[in-house]
DNA sequence: TTGTAGGCGTTATCAT
DNA sequence: ATGATAACGCCTACAA
């Protein structure tokens, strides 16, 4: 049991002060070799290691990113979380993560505590209470406190700041549009509750397609499905109760159970009914035939979301740089599920 | 923008001293009830927090707990991170994590960042290259530093600390006599490259049902795939050269994988070919038909590793308790993949 | 009832 | 070339 080391420590030992010792483990000229010498031997017999506490203090910065987001279970949101972490460390920066649950108020219990001093910005994606509540206003208050936010994925206009998120609207248009160039003309839309911004574009992104291909909208044929329920009976009603040749979905959770009512209806996938998935995860690799979905490239979303937020720390004060939004381009990944 | 406000500019704006602040937040009987008023109005209309650094440097403590663990993106990691993080929250601690990526290399110099200072203690399962090499000196390190560590589902015997980890090889025991029972008796298994100790076990527990049951072991009949890589021919071949109806996978990648190859291959599952596989993840719960799976209680082994971790972390220095094992009983969950 | 002083570990500035 | 001091924000034993 060895505890740690100080400066302090190095300094008794040595028989020196403790700011001599400080200079001479960062190489000050100011020490003469030789002190710098005994001073690094024994730092590194020791192993001594800077305290991060005692710097964050001094230095008024935690080199700690927090990251908080609905829910880790996700695909999605496993794979953004991969690319913070990874663009993070390599700018030798922690990531602290906190899961909201989709609760509002643990959103903002986290970030209140974390926001004490713990982090210097956060990479967050909103809670659906919180896109339901449409309230903002403890992200407001961090934000006006100095300390720098970015949003990804479900975002909200009425913060201003860095973001980024999918082309969600483009490409589910383009989705669509692949159904039509193989022949479709009865196309389905599953989808969520409407307060998520992403499931709105997606949603807007269909209709475009459909207004221009000059196809009429079939109100019948978008169903909306309810949060984390049994959705089987619902899925099956409406494949039973409607003609339909195709069908795009907002998740691929969703993808893979239309997929198994459809199949157990009978019907061939995709040569009855084509589908396409949201998010390129485990479920749509592994399925059989392996699902044709919209690559939302988190990995890519969540190292830009990174560097943003390390930009906008690091340009110290220069800080009133324009608010940026990138828009990340989802990609169709043709499989087995849709002809083609 | 409102700067944090600190107990210095309290006591400057209200003309008292920082420690009659101090004491009049904490509700000290020592302050007269006026200016305890008058602070904590004031306190409370500036929105005044304490600093977590400045208080992480006073106490030595921080409050925060490290969690390692290779991969963030398989489904069984991600639960018991759920269960840490909730325990965690819930005791008022905040969760840092480092994903390893399966090197040893990454994870010590994770550890060794954070360890200065950033947390009070890790719970953590090894790196594949870590058990590979076998090589645990950061571990002891740590460990001999005051920092306590808490090992979960890839543990080692040569670490003397707390550890979680499930019963892997009675549960494949069980998992095995299942298919006996529905008068499987050419029994296979799928499993990976030896050198972690949870495929081990439950490699143990298969060759202990066989021998429990007076059935020979048929080296044939166990297939040790690679890791990452398309292994879809590997399986093929394994399951056309061999007559096989019953395979226990040690994940549900490979499980689904297996699934997928036999029913191309013609047969049908369960009736043919009985499939069981670890992990109750996704995949599992959307397959069709939907998969016979070893529970592996993720969120429970993570609360377990939490108040295991905190536990020793409270005990201020009446450290010296023993260490303990705690062993997470798996469970069966029959579905559609086997008979019965 | 209130204030002073020292310390947690580090660094920067200003002596010596 | 080396050391003393102050400061980051907070707490607390001890004075006043």
């Amino acid at each position: 049991m060895k505890p740690k080391i100080t400066l302090k420590d190095i300094a008794r030992e040595l028989d020196v002060s403790i700011s001599t010792v400080s200079k001479a483990l960062k190489n000050s000229k100011e020490i003469s070799k030789d002190t710098k010498d005994r001073i690094k031997a024994f730092a590194k017999f020791y192993n001594y290691r800077p305290n991060n506490i005692a710097l964050s203090l001094k230095n008024r910065r935690t080199k700690n990113i927090g990251v908080v987001i609905p829910d880790i279970v996700h695909h999605f949101f496993t794979t953004v979380f991969r690319g913070i972490e990874k663009y993070a460390n390599s700018m030798g920066y922690n990531v602290i993560i906190c899961i909201s649950d989709e609760s509002f108020d643990k959103e903002v219990i986290n970030m209140e505590m974390l926001a004490n001093g713990s982090i210097d910005g956060f990479i967050l994606s909103l809670s659906a209470e919180t896109q339901r509540k449409n309230d903002y206003t403890h992200l407001k208050e961090l934000l006006d406190q100095g300390i720098p936010i970015v949003l990804f994925d479900r975002v909200t206009e009425q913060i201003a700041c860095d973001k980024v998120v999918l082309n969600d609207k483009g490409i589910s248009t383009e989705a669509v549009e692949h159904f039509i160039t193989a022949g479709a003309n009865k196309i389905a839309l599953v989808t969520t509750e409407n307060f998520f911004n992403v499931s709105e574009s997606r949603k807007e992104g269909y209709l475009q397609a459909l207004k221009d291909n000059g196809m009429t909208v079939n109100q019948d044929l978008i169903l909306t499905l309810p949060h984390s329920l049994d959705n089987t009976n619902l899925i099956t009603e409406f494949f039973q109760q409607n003609e339909i040749d195709a069908v795009l979905c907002v998740n691929e959770i969703f993808a893979v159970q239309c997929m198994s009512v459809i199949q157990q209806l009978g019907y061939n996938v995709p040569n009855d009914i084509s589908i396409i998935g949201f998010t390129d995860g485990i479920l749509s690799k592994y399925s059989s035939p392996k699902l044709t979905t919209v690559a939302q490239h988190g990995e890519t979303m969540g190292e830009k979301a990174a560097k943003f937020l390390i930009d906008r720390m690091e340009s110290l004060e220069m800080e009133e740089a324009p608010f940026k939004t990138e828009i990340i381009n989802a990609t169709l990944i043709k499989r087995g599920s849709t002809i083609n």
